[in-house]
DNA sequence: CAGTATCCGTGTGGATACTG
DNA sequence: CAGTATCCACACGGATACTG
């Protein structure tokens, strides 16, 4: 925990404004910019929108997730403050999700990068496709 | 490879305009957001914004990188249409790397979501806390 | 229903050595 | 300098079985 180390450490020569965050293995934008970048925590996000859901029912939603990583990943997104969980002392137990707050706003941006995505894959199944034949295996 | 399925699987109870892509494993927009996702694919389209860079450049800029990741990272990359490498024929050889329009755009909109994770990093710290305290180990 | 617990296969990525 | 080529460790995540 070398905390002495007090500059930011964005690489040496940047001078550039667009380069606002540095990249160290530890810095703090990595860390959770892994969490939304894992497998299975942006599909959750983007489902949860507007919309408080049981855990079977995310489930079914999200075509492959097996129960154990739904579990595992509702609670990082519940840790990371994105998700509320709401437990129903019923039986059979009901336990409900959705986003908090901070999620809206997370939900907002991620879906920017969605939207991207869909705009450009025909452009990137191009480029790939110019590119595997130009690069014989 | 069903392509039978012709409809749009998004779920079937889906009414919201927000939910514009579908959850399957197999969705285009899940395979291209996993390469964004992946450890390192960001990071050079972070560092790459405006700006040509070599290869031993990247290396060292980005912290803790290997050589071998960086290679598999960029020609990734390369394939997906989002940056070009240039070979210069020289010796020693030199290789420059910058974005394509396309990863230009791509980059605009993960820096957006690089500028979320900035904003609201204590916000995440806090709510870690929170939730460590209250569910010990 | 909504989990936990356990086991285990695989892919991602790190270390090291070598090369045009 | 800018890579390839191997080998290998370990975390991620899938399958299965069990439970309050």
């Amino acid at each position: 925990m070398e905390e002495g180390t007090s500059e930011v450490p964005r690489h040496s020569d940047c001078t550039d404004d667009a380069c606002q965050w540095d990249h160290r293995e530890d810095c703090e934008v990595r860390q959770i910019l892994d969490r939304i970048g894992d497998k299975w925590s942006m599909l959750v996000i983007a489902l949860l929108d507007n919309r408080c859901m049981r855990f079977t029912e995310l489930r079914k939603t999200i075509d492959g997730i097996s129960q154990r990583m739904l579990t595992v990943t509702l609670r990082q997104l519940e840790r990371d403050g994105l998700v509320r969980r709401t437990v129903h002392p019923v039986v059979p137990p009901r336990v409900d999700y959705e986003l908090t707050p901070l999620g809206v706003t997370l939900h907002a941006t991620v879906q920017s990068l969605v939207t991207w995505t869909e705009t450009h894959q025909t452009e990137i199944a191009a480029a790939r496709a110019r590119y595997d034949a130009l690069n014989p295996a």
